[in-house]
DNA sequence: CTGGATCCAACGAGATACTG
DNA sequence: CAGTATCTCGTTGGATCCAG
């Protein structure tokens, strides 16, 4: 794992795939977001009501940004009143994957960190 | 993996594994760090040259939060010139292994969000 | 119901200067 | 060499109002 002593690498967010996925999944809600999607919480509202403390804004934003970054598809439905149905994409099901076992390193490891809600 | 139709489980990042371990790990450099540090950069003056466009204040800052968080250890020489060294715990190497694969997965599925440097 | 637009306050991060 | 302190500024996120 020790590199050549000469070798010179030059580091950077943009050019680190590492870097980038944190940019996609990081962020203080987009990872319960896409877990609660995954779980079958498909609605804007019954998100908001799943993730206390998130604003709309917020919500409205992290959903845009997920969707762009082809992790949910949004479907919306012509009705009265308008629906909105948000799932998770395949490549979005791939990363959830990926993350599971960062999630059981979590739950190993940071147990020290976890506050305690009433 | 669909939740029973009545249970009502709230979310909330301070209580979530995953959103934790984003916090130890996230934001834009941490990731880049431990790694160099895994490589064998693992002084403050030669993060720095690989790490382009970091403040020595954010390169310290986050040097203290992966210290605190027990992912790298901190060794003081008391020479002059000072010299610090910093390396991975067995805590950091762990968090390393698991997040290997998303660093894959970033590679596979985020070319399209990599910046060209000059 | 699901958002977009706007305004504003709070926090984060850069620049600079200083220290053990 | 390896930081800390301060100051400032830009961005982020909350609150509110409006719309399809």
């Amino acid at each position: 794992m020790q590199q050549e002593k000469n070798e010179v690498l030059i580091y950077a967010p943009a050019l680190c795939p590492m870097a980038l996925t944190l940019d996609v999944i990081g962020g203080k809600w987009k990872p319960l977001v896409v877990y609660l999607v995954s779980q079958g919480v498909n609605r804007f509202s019954t998100l908001e009501k799943q993730l206390p403390g998130i604003s709309r804004k917020m919500l409205a934003n992290q959903l845009r940004e997920l969707e762009s970054d082809g992790l949910l598809s949004r479907e919306i439905f012509a009705e009265v009143p308008p629906r909105v149905e948000y799932s998770l994409t395949e490549k979005g099901a791939s990363l959830m994957e990926v993350l599971m076992p960062v999630y059981e390193w979590g739950a190993r490891n940071l147990q020290h960190r976890m506050r305690h809600l009433h």
